[in-house]
DNA sequence: CAGTATCCGTTCCGATACTG
DNA sequence: CAGTATCGGAACGGATACTG
């Protein structure tokens, strides 16, 4: 099937790939890169220091599929030692008021659900016994 | 926005808001559900029917994570055969408007972002020769 | 009808070490 | 500096068959 850019998805068809963004935002590090590449353009050490905790392999895969998506730029200066700056794409942008949406959710409900597992954890260890 | 400040020593914590909450709205099926049950409580093979492609154990799963969390409720009653019904909390309701958003920008921008792609692995293939 | 019980392949992602 | 190369554990989720 030929995907042209008037193409509407429908994320309930199972065939959707309208998933494959789902699966994109659900990635563990997309939305921190994309939050911190927000105003200006990043270099691939100062992304790893920002975000602390993300090997060098896996930043690497993950940036790389947001260029794959055409969500990130990655511009290759020629110079030694290496300089490398990735930056948001207009598509890449798009997508942060969403995900700015989420977040903000997250920040004001994210106690009562964290409650709520604790206290159906309690349950289902009394369960268990 | 100061966000990245507070952010660096929350990407480690398992219960960080962006991170607890990415990882529900990033799990394969559970978008799909809390659109499902949107207006009226849905039985579980209803659920299944709807979504398509999901097996029992999986929704079953999923459905437990949710109900964990608060975000949807689950009444048994108790008739032969079994009906069960699966309804969104106040705070699943709440989650709606930002997951709603999110699923439109995929789908208003999924065509693009699968051109991108196709286009980037013919780069990639190119370069391979 | 609404689940359980097993099995199992894939994918993700971290640790570690190395390189142009 | 900006990556690569390898290895391995663990979690996710699908297939299939069974049950109260």
């Amino acid at each position: 099937m030929k995907i042209r850019d008037s193409w509407e998805g429908d994320a309930f068809d199972p065939e959707c790939p309208t998933r494959v963004i789902l699966d994109r935002v659900g990635d563990k590090w997309t939305v921190l890169i994309i939050e911190i590449l927000d105003d200006s353009p990043k270099r691939f050490g100062e992304i790893r220091q920002a975000i602390g905790g993300i090997t060098p392999k896996v930043l690497t895969s993950t940036l790389r599929s947001l260029v794959a998506d055409g969500l990130v730029t990655r511009q290759s200066f020629g110079e030694v030692p290496p300089r490398v700056e990735y930056s948001l794409t207009d598509l890449g942008r798009s997508l942060q008021a969403p995900v700015t949406a989420l977040r903000r959710w997250a920040e004001r409900n994210v106690a009562e659900l964290i409650d709520n597992r604790d206290r159906q954890a309690e349950i289902d260890d009394a369960q268990a016994r």
